[in-house]
DNA sequence: AAACATACTTACTTATTAGTAAGTAAGCAA
DNA sequence: TTGCTTACTTACTAATAAGTAAGTATGTTT
């Protein structure tokens, strides 16, 4: 067959990611273990190390699957092909969505406050991803302003970093907070990008 | 004599709060341990204990002396005199001050990730303490909507909270991408809010 | 059928964690 | 000088961590 494994092999690498990735945004890269993910599992912590041998290259496999599935995304036609403001309002249902669950933060607010600990790997991953979602953002910001959909001052890229600084961060307000308050900040920062209507 | 505990006691005491509140902005609360602070300071980790029992009662120290913190720089004459746009200001060098000696995070930055890894006293603290100081920042934004020196839509409490959400936030990416972005988002933030003067 | 790879388990090591209990040196108080 | 308090150290426990080595059952390939 041309698939890289067979499907249980598949399945379980696959599920070890995805707990793994649950467990990170639920308590950050420091508080969990394999242990974790093997209870919920049912298998044995050796077993994640059969496929993730260390929890450094755990923690690359999860930063470089969201790459992954950011690029997949912005380039899906259903999202290329939307007005400026519907693909801002579609990163913000990807927020929206991450309040509603848990709350979960997103990668970059799990990762950020341990930096510091994290191998060099997952710092160097890191900033790729986060450098490659802001200028994205930049792009879409430039355009709407281009075209007069989006309204807002200085640099699209400037204005493109405090955005996402403001949605990672606005997770970190769910968690502690409760999800009223993130739809405060989302409201707020919503309102100020679009121009208003003067009808 | 009226001090509540000797010198030698208070100094100790006090460095040991300095280097775990420095060990937890720089490590998360995750990372850091009783074992780390006692080789900074030259003691064995059980002379930690005797002074902070658990680390849930060190990390509660932690939160509560910057709320006392708080509560005394706000009250400043030096602070309370100034013009909201001095005292969002005064604010913003705290941030800045931060951002240029690490880059440190700001405590909820360090423990909102976290958050639900830690002890519920903590929880409670910290949720104090942020609300306080978004409630202090309500009042000045108000205040400076009030005299027209600082301009923003939406309610003062929401604005308050998205400004300090993005501050928390703009340490961690100084923290991943550099100073130099850091100070990108706080001059967006600034200009912002501040009334365009139309000379 | 023999050989091999996959996907594990069992059993282990080493390191680190928070926390405790008992002992001790130094200083002050009665 | 006797006793008490402060501020520790020494020596420990129990739990948990990441990671490894060797064994094993279940296939698949040849």
């Amino acid at each position: 067959m041309s698939t890289a494994a067979p499907a249980t092999a598949f399945d379980t690498r696959t599920r070890i990611l995805h707990l793994a990735e649950e467990l990170l945004l639920a308590r950050g890269f420091n508080a969990f273990s394999y242990q974790h993910i093997a209870k919920e599992l049912g298998v044995k912590p050796a077993a994640i190390h059969y496929h993730y041998p260390s929890k450094e290259e755990l923690g690359a496999a999860i930063i470089q699957r969201q790459q992954r599935r950011l690029r997949k995304w912005r380039d899906l036609p259903r999202v290329t092909e939307l007005t400026p403001p519907q693909q801002l309002d579609a990163l913000l249902d990807v927020y929206r969505h991450r309040a509603a669950h848990g709350p979960q933060v997103c990668l970059f607010g799990a990762l950020a406050a341990d930096f510091l600990t994290l191998p060099a790997v997952m710092q160097q991953e890191l900033r790729t991803f986060s450098g490659e979602l802001t200028h994205w953002l930049a792009g879409v910001l430039a355009a709407g302003r281009a075209d007069g959909s989006l309204q807002f001052s200085g640099h699209p890229f400037s204005k493109a970093a405090q955005v996402l600084t403001t949605l990672a961060g606005s997770l970190q307000v769910a968690r502690v907070h409760g999800e009223e308050q993130f739809h405060y900040i989302l409201r707020q920062l919503r309102t100020e990008l679009l121009p208003t209507r003067e009808a």
